[in-house]
DNA sequence: TAAAGATGACCGACGGGTCAGTTTTATTAA
DNA sequence: TTAATAAAACTGACCCGTCGGTCATCTTTA
């Protein structure tokens, strides 16, 4: 009588959905991007859409669903309170090593497009900080450890640090998105750099700091 | 016969105009700004805004513009090519003042809106590589003289050096625009730390490196 | 008094969302 | 195996509110 009601190819439609989405709303921008664009992309009439998702925020929500639980396992395989700098590096090597990746143009240039989008939609924004609560703490212990064995300025807000971090992150990643000739592999040398301690110096270099900082490169 | 045809009137109106314009998007966001709502928070009618633009997108050029003009004065204001580490760290200083200051708020909450329009919309992304080859060349300039002095670790790509300077400030504007309760000042800090290569030290603090970091912070 | 300035009703397109009708599919009866 | 069938999946024409932009008309001003 009733048809099998596969729960792993509804699983697989609204993946297929999600996919297009980030295709579309990366190409055009959130708000250029129609269902009924979506839908085409898809592959399906705008009506099986609405089947699968009861709007376009709905599909956006599946996004951040998807994205937070990749994050998730990244940041968890990096954190090593043992070498607290060393973490930040790793971390560091591990995020842009991702954005390097040709493959998640697309993901980046949404979340571009989502980091505005939650300045004014109180369910983006939701999200949004939903996302910032999963790193900020972990990245705000890392510190802590880091300030508590003197390998990082205990002066500094430990609280803070984390959001200097994540915005030379969202700063590159915004500038990828305009410029994808952008060397972000350059950049992520840079950023480990001024972790490491190893950007500048204002008293003249010796020989003894000199080799400090190419053993943090 | 004919009435007076002040500018000077004329560029009053252009800039309630844009007054106007730069609160609404910065409140509801470039896309859900609609003309009639720009035209209400001018005070004037609809009709009466495209005597003085001729679209939306006008608008927003109009107000890159001004916002090049400001930004230019104030940069040049800051570059002494004598310190270039203290260049860096006054730049910064002046920058992220300006984003600590309420009066501001509207003024970047805009700009991160117009950063993913930028992505999208090439007349918004012409404007914005417009005001990014303001800075950049300057900043390039600090950082090569940074390093023919060695204060600043000559190994980095100093075409990339201010691309992650110019990440952090993006990001921080852009959690400030999530949370305006982000204290600014603080994240500033960091930043200077970081420049000034007194962020972190791998190997344990001795006096002589504390006393360094000290004049530096 | 004539040109410039301002008004707001109006237009056309566009896009999110709906739904009556059609096709597909698993199940069951023959 | 096949035919019957009912639920589920799918389709796209359609609806309707919204918004950028226009223009006939009115008001102000030199």
């Amino acid at each position: 009588m009733s048809p099998k009601v596969s729960e792993q190819h509804l699983e697989e439609r609204r993946n297929q959905i999600v996919d297009a989405a980030v295709r579309r709303f990366s190409r055009d921008g959130f708000h250029q991007t129609t269902m009924d664009g979506i839908s085409t992309e898809a592959e399906m009439s705008k009506g099986a859409l609405y089947r699968y998702f009861s709007s376009k925020e709905d599909i956006v929500a599946a996004m951040y669903e998807r994205s937070i639980n990749q994050e998730t396992t990244m940041l968890n395989e990096s954190i090593d309170l043992n070498g607290p700098v060393a973490t930040l590096v790793d971390i560091a090597d591990g995020i842009y090593g991702k954005v390097a990746d040709p493959e998640a143009r697309d993901g980046y240039r949404l979340a571009v497009q989502l980091w505005s989008e939650a300045m004014t939609n109180p369910r983006i924004y939701e999200l949004q900080m939903q996302e910032m609560d999963l790193w900020l703490p972990v990245m705000i212990g890392v510190i802590q450890e880091g300030q508590r064995r003197c390998e990082i300025n205990e002066d500094l807000d430990p609280e803070l640090v984390p959001r200097v971090i994540g915005a030379m992150f969202m700063g590159i990643v915004l500038q990828k998105s305009w410029d994808n000739d952008v060397d972000v592999e350059g950049c992520s040398r840079i950023v480990k750099a001024l972790l490491a301690g190893d950007f500048s110096r204002a008293v003249p270099v010796d020989l003894e700091t000199r080799k400090r900082s190419a053993t943090l490169a």
